[in-house]
DNA sequence: TAATATAATTAACAATGTTAATATTTTTCG
DNA sequence: CGAAAAATATTAACATTGTTAATTATATTA
């Protein structure tokens, strides 16, 4: 019997980044370290090193399994809109509370420093096109019934992902507004003034 | 003679005080360390605690003085425009430059961890209201001129603050855009769409 | 089944924030 | 002035964390 290495080490490398996604979710980008991730893993700390260059690594593995999470609870509370402006709006929205349900995936996606990978890496480029791509049916739909024309749709979209970041930034990292409904207001008034009032 | 100690006491927080900005400034927030202040002021690292609470404390009394600073920066930039719709777009962009120029900065304001003041310090509402008030004069200008009513210009005040946040947040911690040219047309992009193509 | 390769663990180190214990300086007042 | 008391500063020490080195255990091979 030859033994499957490919698997044996890409289920290890699962334990670790399944231990890594819960902590993050649960107590936060804060409690989590080579430790705490070992442990819930059940391994020693030291064995992380032999699947995962570093810690930073790890974590931003993390990123593309909340992206897909984040997306699916993103249709759930836009399943019943046609795509359009409401419906682009409504999104935006379910996007912006996935974050301020999970503080630490904020951190992970917009604050924490990317060391091993370098900033170049695609993660940062799939962090900053996410929006993009829950967008992207809306604003196709808000120019194929003229809408908005090809270039207001883009100034739209970069937009949509400037206020997003900007807004969740001060909501996440300082408190301003300073509480959840007040955010949600400015947010909406925010998101109503970039799509225009229609 | 009876010592003043008050003034004692503010120059020795003045000097730590000082030689944290020369850090964030010169090196960095990641090079910024109770050991490296205390050298920087000519003390040791223990004498530090005898006058902040902490390290977190300290770095965020920084902000005044980088406010003020950030403020003269954007006014030398813009001193030969009227108040208005054009000079109000290169203060935001002289906003921005001044964090680009200076990425400690930017990550003791918008990145840095608020442990010991709790965020709901008058030190977060300052650096959310901070664009405001560089904006104040030429909002009222284009509100005056009837370019914009009393909402309009409430809504771009809000839309600069977290469009501004949001450039910046993916741009240096995340180098999205990916250059700092690609970065600054995309800005001044995004600042045209919010105040309008006039 | 012994030798070797692989993988995992414990030990150790460095960096950092913080506090405790000690030393030094300054102030007070007989 | 000069000792006692108060204040301030320094060094030692500890805890946490990331990371690597040394060691041990496990699996593979011949």
């Amino acid at each position: 019997m030859t033994p499957n290495k490919e698997l044996q080490e890409s289920r290890m490398r699962g334990y670790f980044i399944e231990a890594t996604r819960e902590i993050l979710k649960g107590e936060g980008l804060k409690a989590l370290n080579v430790r705490a991730v070992a442990e819930r893993a059940g391994y020693s700390y030291a064995t992380l090193y032999n699947y995962f260059k570093d810690l930073n690594e790890l974590v931003f593995i993390c990123v593309n399994d909340f992206m897909l999470e984040c997306e699916s609870f993103v249709e759930d509370q836009t399943r019943q809109h046609q795509p359009g402006r409401q419906r682009l709006k409504r999104r935006m929205i379910a996007y912006i509370q996935y974050f301020t349900q999970y503080p630490g995936i904020f951190e992970l996606f917009f604050i924490e420093r990317m060391n091993s990978i370098g900033s170049q890496h695609p993660t940062a480029a799939a962090i900053y096109r996410f929006t993009d791509r829950l967008t992207e049916a809306d604003l196709a739909a808000m120019v194929g019934e003229s809408m908005a024309d090809k270039e207001t749709a883009e100034n739209i979209r970069l937009s949509l992902r400037n206020a997003a970041a900007g807004m969740l930034l001060f909501y996440m990292n300082r408190m301003q507004p300073d509480g959840y409904r007040t955010f949600m207001e400015t947010a909406e008034r925010q998101l109503d003034f970039i799509l225009g009032k229609d």
